[in-house]
DNA sequence: TAATTAATTAAACAAACGTTTAATTTAAAC
DNA sequence: GTTTAAATTAAACGTTTGTTTAATTAATTA
């Protein structure tokens, strides 16, 4: 699908709304106003508030793979990969935890009107990847075996979303006062944690 | 606040209904025709949508902080008392999972007309019984000294919620069919999982 | 039993919701 | 320059929203 201007621009906002008050929460009309178009241009452009949001998936879970195969195909030791692709997802996550909070709000519903094919399609084919990642490590004697592979990704992408879903309460136990000290704060120190905790999992785990 | 039976039903239909639809994808009528009362008792009983939310957090998080020192308080051994800490956590989180799961979505958000005071000030309490115990574990050598102890818990709780919000997909990694095989898995597989990675992370970390 | 309070009801309230319509303006194609 | 298509608009559509009202029934107290 391809998107015009204005197109990307309502889906920003929307983004924006979306991940602040919900997607219920949030109305067409909020989106119109402050995307500065009129009500009408959602459904012409996106055919309703729920395909809008699946067009929004797709312009933001786009090229994820081929970024980690590319990290996974360097010529770096085992931990060293570990600390890049944690510090990749890391990265990537809270670049876009606007649109992953919505999905992880909207997803987990019992009543949903919205399609998330493509964007499951795309996890697994990430966790593949990391799958076959471990299984080499441990296969090479570098890995604990006894690892439940595919925990670790909620591992590392949990303990961001916990930190950031009451980051309200976290940023006032580290003193984070602003908005950049709470982006440098998940890119040094939480990226650190999560990056101890999962070398230490991998290769101390029993 | 004390609550009649009629109140409780009430609150146990709302925290279901909210946990599957969102706080804003819930109506009153909702609740009222699945709790069999009249649309109007919501109000006469809380007073407000808003307000009976505030309710049910208080009626669900009481009692956790005395469990917890009540598990410090054994003369175990540290990892011991990591294990037993673990799988408290996660058992009560997963009892818990719905009241969970609209806090963490309705206090992430910017506007919000829900009062979470009483709530932070039992997560900020529940915090620093965990801080004094890893304290005293590092005080006597046994835990490692380069840990973050206030992402610790964003770990344990954030691993479980993950799992937890993507639950439809896990599940079909793990071949869990029921509900039922979904609890079991919570309580030994997941649990074993964060068990192994918190002891790594405290003992090995570097 | 009579008086009083609590519980419950159906109906109505105004406001907000997502979407559609039909008319108009702007842009592109010929 | 005329025709055709795309973009944009204000207004209206029928629903649904949370809450309130006023009347009635049930339970409690005196």
């Amino acid at each position: 699908m391809e998107l015009n201007e204005k197109q990307i621009q309502i889906l920003e906002v929307a983004e924006k709304l979306f991940a602040e008050n919900g997607f219920d929460g949030t109305s067409v009309r909020q989106i119109a106003k402050e995307a500065d178009v009129n009500v009408a241009m959602i459904s012409y452009y996106f055919g309703s508030k729920e395909k809008m949001l699946e067009v929004l998936l797709g312009y933001r879970m786009a090229d994820f793979k081929i970024q980690l195969e590319s990290i996974l195909s360097k010529k770096t030791s085992y931990p060293e990969k570990i600390d890049e692709i944690v510090a990749f997802v890391v990265m990537r996550i809270h670049k876009n935890r606007r649109t992953h909070k919505i999905v992880n709000l909207e997803y987990s519903k019992d009543s949903r009107s919205i399609n998330f094919e493509k964007y499951l399609q795309q996890k697994d084919e990430n966790y593949r990847v990391i799958e076959a990642f471990v299984k080499q490590g441990q296969e090479e004697g570098v890995f604990s075996k006894k690892v439940n592979i595919p925990l670790i990704i909620p591992t590392i992408m949990g303990t961001y979303f916990h930190f950031y879903y009451n980051k309200r309460f976290y940023t006032s136990l580290h003193n984070l006062t602003d908005e950049i000290s709470l982006d440098e704060f998940v890119h040094t120190t939480l990226t650190k944690h999560i990056q101890q905790t999962i070398k230490a999992l991998l290769t101390y785990a029993n």
